[in-house]
Formats: structure tokens, C-alpha cells, sequence
RNA sequence: GUGGUCGUAGCUCAGCUGGUCAGAGCGCCGCGUUGUGGUCGCGGAUGUCGGGGGUUCGAAUCCCCUCGGUCACCCCA
């Protein structure tokens, strides 16, 4: 480790088997839980046009601070996606797909800051996109899902965080009377949160600092200050929300870090995990963001979750553990290899799992190779077998048996299928 | 990016205020069983003590720089 010449960079990390059988079983139950709704896969370049994720808004120095940004050999200058929403939107502009449109990823993204647990330069991402639909039911779908996606790992322990941004005219209304009211207390706020009274106000309410909570415990609540519309908007996702038995808390303080968002955002936060970074998976409504991009007025909505974050919360939990990695039989060849070789292709052919061992090692290591494998049964070829044209079948598990059996290779396949199907309980 | 903290074999870690301090457990390899694993017994290998520089007669141990982990801020998944 330390002698390596090279190690993994800064805030990225390497996943090996058995961990890395997690996030394929994790990848496996996301796309079984949103492609029964209906969403397909969208594929898309891991980089794009800088301008693609960084637009003129406030915040974009922020965002832009983060970026892993340069410049190519042919002088474009494109950025490693920070996050899953703002490709899936270009795609849809670029393309034009029949409304509504539906989507799910799975991707790394990435962003230049100092990591710590929960917090990497390569993180990865699965999301949901649906564009094409200002219906608050699809609002409802796309958190229902979230949900739905979070109950199928395990996880338990999570609070759904809920509030709305309104319409951006609603939203700058409201920024303007929260400025206002944060203005008066400058001086009651943490220090380090003055400045942005005037920057982004918003940001203010979601400050961790003691002090400042206790100013903005009392602050104006954008919920307050919605239109007509977006009222009845958050009403309705409040209500379908009930209806399908998903408890939520509403949060006014919830400000989610991308200014794209209008109406609905939400997050889901583990109970059990204590650190700062602790939001699995969170979205909202966007329906703005569609025309930032050049494209026709359309709404949209969707959710990123960090896969690295889930499992943590998994761990937390102590649900969703690594599944065995499991062959079904080990080759154990004493000739030489040769049959070896020949054997395992005619198994895995025949859809039988197997492994063998290599460099022609003696008895004794083939078989501690056999067990560490965790295969059921190890299958035996030496001089005797060979002379008898047969294997010997030998069960490495309780639950398999424990004779070992002498079996004519002609009958070999059916004979494991045989016994592979008649685990004890 | 700011501040704190940690970094010793593949893994988890012990090494007090500098002087057999290069170790333990697990794992790995071999042998006991030249055709039988998991148990047991015996034996063995692996570290420039994260890297570089400095102080000292002498540094894993003190100082500086650097790389990496981690925690908080910041930001967010």
C-alpha cells in the first residue's frame, strides 16, 4: 500500500469483490423498482459542454468552484458531470423524445472538493428524470419511487423531508421578504452567515450553526408566500404522498443546493448515520430548467441518490449485506490440468458455476482452493478416474451431502444438476 | 478551499516521556496426510514503521514539508 508507486487519486476509491457485489445487487433492485414504472435507461457522456452544467445563475461560482473542468485537444472546454439532471435534460432538448419522458441512470459523477466519508471526488449515482408533465401525481410517482427503491434495500431508518420552492415568481417574492427579515437580525446570526443575508438568503435557513437556527426557527416560510397554484401544487403531492401511506415532514428549511429547482423538492436522510454529509437521495421539480437549456417550456422532475451514501446507511442498519459469491463446483484436476481445462468449458456451457485451480498445484492446495471457493461440491479427476473414464463428486458442505460419489463422466452434468437442486435446508 | 486528527506486515492493531522497537492476532505459504478442504500441530515468508528533509552519538518515537485517510466548516449524493 504504502510502496505502491501509484494509488487511487485523492477522494476516489476502488470497489473489490465480494464488496463490489453490493452495488451490483444495488444497480439490480434500482432498475427492477423504476423500470415497473415505466422508466428506461438513459445513457449519456460521462462530460459535457461546460455550459451544460454551468449557467448563469446565482450560486454558479459555487458550482463552478467544484467543477472538474478543462480543456480538450481540441480546445472545447467540457466538464466530468457533477450530477445526473442536467445531462439527462440536454439529451431531451437534443433529441426531442414524446413527452412525458421517462428515465433512469446510473453514473460517477464527480466534483473537485476535499473528500471525507460520504464525500468523494468520484461519487456515483442512480436518478430518475421525468420531463414533459407538471402534474404534482408525478411529483408523487417520483418520491413514491425513492421510497419505494429505499424499502427494497432495507432501509428503514430514513425520514422524507418535504417543501416547496413555488413558482420562481414565488420564490423571488419570497426571497425578497426572507432578505428583509434576515436583514433586521443580521447581528443575532453565526458570524460566518452575515454575508450571505445578501448573496443567498436562502442559504441562511439552511446554516448549521447553532446560532443561526435560532434566529431563523422564526423566519418567514416560503409556504406562506406561495401563489394560489403552487399551494394547491403542494397540497395535492401532500396529499397522494398520504394516500399511498409515505410519512413525510415538512421542512421549510429545506433548501436543496442546484437553483433549478420550482414547487416540490424533497430528501431523504437517514436516522442513523451521524455525519454531515447524510442525504441518500433527494430531487425536486425543475420546471424551468428544460428552457435554460434551449428547449421548449417543459417541466420536469427527478432524484439523484449516492450510492456510496446508501450503503453506508445500509451499514447503518445492518441491512443489505454482500450476497455469497457462489460457484457450484470446484475442478480438481491431479493429471496435470488438461481435464481441467476441458471440464470447466463443458460445465459452464451446460450452465453449471465453476472455477478450478491453476499452476498444477498439489492435492492438498486444489482442495483448500475448493473450499475457500465456497462451492458445494468439488469434482476430482486423478489417474484413477481417468483410467475409469468417471469423476469423483465430492460434497464440501453439510447441506449437500457428505459421501463422496464416483460418477461416469457421461452422466456427469445431470448428476450435479441433480444434486445442486437438493441443498437441506 | 479553511481548521483538527490520524497514517506501523494483505487486514485489525500494540510499540509509554527517542537507546534489541521492527512486534501480536488474523490471513497467506509449506509440512504432518507423495489423492482429499474446513479442525488441530509444527514451520515459514512479507514491512525502506505513508514519502522527503532536519535535530541527535542514536528516531517508528521530536521538528518541518508533502501525500493519503478521517472529522468539522464549506458544499452536496
Amino acid at each position: 500500500m504504502a510502496r505502491a508507486k501509484y494509488q487511487a487519486p485523492k477522494g476516489t476509491q476502488d470497489i473489490l469483490p465480494p464488496e463490489s457485489a453490493r452495488w451490483e445487487r444495488l444497480l439490480a433492485t434500482y432498475a427492477s423498482v423504476v423500470e415497473r414504472a415505466g422508466y428506461g435507461l438513459l445513457q449519456s457522456p460521462m462530460f459535457e459542454e461546460l455550459g451544460v452544467f454551468q449557467r448563469e445563475s446565482e450560486g454558479a461560482d459555487a458550482v463552478r468552484k467544484e467543477m472538474y473542468d478543462f480543456t480538450d485537444k481540441g480546445g472545447r472546454h467540457v466538464a466530468l458531470r457533477p450530477e445526473g439532471t442536467a445531462s439527462v435534460v440536454r439529451a431531451f432538448v437534443q433529441h426531442q423524445p414524446t413527452a412525458p419522458w421517462k428515465v433512469w441512470y446510473a453514473t460517477p459523477a464527480f466534483r473537485y472538493e476535499r473528500a471525507q466519508a460520504g464525500r468523494y471526488r468520484q461519487h456515483h449515482q442512480v436518478g430518475l428524470e421525468m420531463l414533459g408533465s407538471a402534474d404534482p401525481d408525478v411529483d408523487v410517482e417520483v418520491i413514491s419511487l425513492g421510497w419505494e427503491f429505499l424499502q427494497a434495500l432495507g432501509l428503514r431508518q430514513v425520514e422524507l423531508l418535504l417543501n416547496t420552492m413555488g413558482t420562481p415568481a414565488d420564490r423571488l417574492a419570497y426571497v425578497g421578504v426572507l432578505r428583509e427579515w434576515l436583514a433586521e437580525r443580521r447581528g443575532e446570526l453565526a458570524e460566518e452567515d452575515r454575508g450571505k443575508v445578501d448573496s443567498h438568503p436562502m442559504r441562511v435557513l439552511d446554516s448549521k450553526r447553532r446560532d443561526t437556527q435560532r434566529v431563523t426557527a422564526e423566519a418567514p416560510a416560503i409556504s406562506d408566500h406561495l401563489s394560489p397554484e403552487s399551494a394547491a401544487h403542494f397540497a395535492r403531492v401532500q396529499e397522494g404522498l398520504t394516500a399511498r401511506g409515505i410519512v413525510f415532514n415538512l421542512a421549510p428549511r429545506l433548501v436543496r443546493g442546484f437553483d433549478y429547482y420550482t414547487h416540490t423538492t424533497f430528501e431523504f436522510v437517514p436516522s442513523l448515520v451521524e455525519n454531515a454529509q447524510a442525504t441518500i437521495l433527494g430531487g425536486g421539480r425543475y420546471d424551468g430548467l428544460v428552457e435554460e437549456l434551449g428547449g421548449q417550456p417543459t417541466p420536469g422532475i427527478g432524484f439523484g441518490s449516492g450510492i456510496e451514501r446508501l450503503l453506508i446507511a445500509c451499514d447503518a442498519e445492518a441491512v443489505f449485506p454482500a450476497p455469497d459469491r457462489r460457484i457450484d463446483v470446484f475442478v480438481i484436476d491431479v493429471t496435470g490440468g488438461t481435464h481441467a481445462r476441458d471440464l470447466t468449458a463443458e460445465l459452464r456451457a451446460a450452465g453449471i458455476r465453476c472455477d478450478r485451480a491453476f499452476d498444477q498445484k498439489a492435492m492438498r492446495a486444489q482442495m483448500k482452493g475448493a473450499d475457500r471457493s465456497g462451492a458445494p461440491f468439488a469434482i476430482i479427476i486423478g489417474d484413477q478416474e481417468l483410467a475409469d473414464g468417471v469423476a469423483t463428486v465430492r460434497p464440501l458442505r453439510a447441506d449437500f451431502g457428505s459421501d463422496q460419489q464416483t460418477i461416469s463422466r457421461a452422466d456427469l452434468v445431470a448428476h450435479l444438476r441433480d444434486a445442486l437442486s437438493k441443498e437441506a435446508p
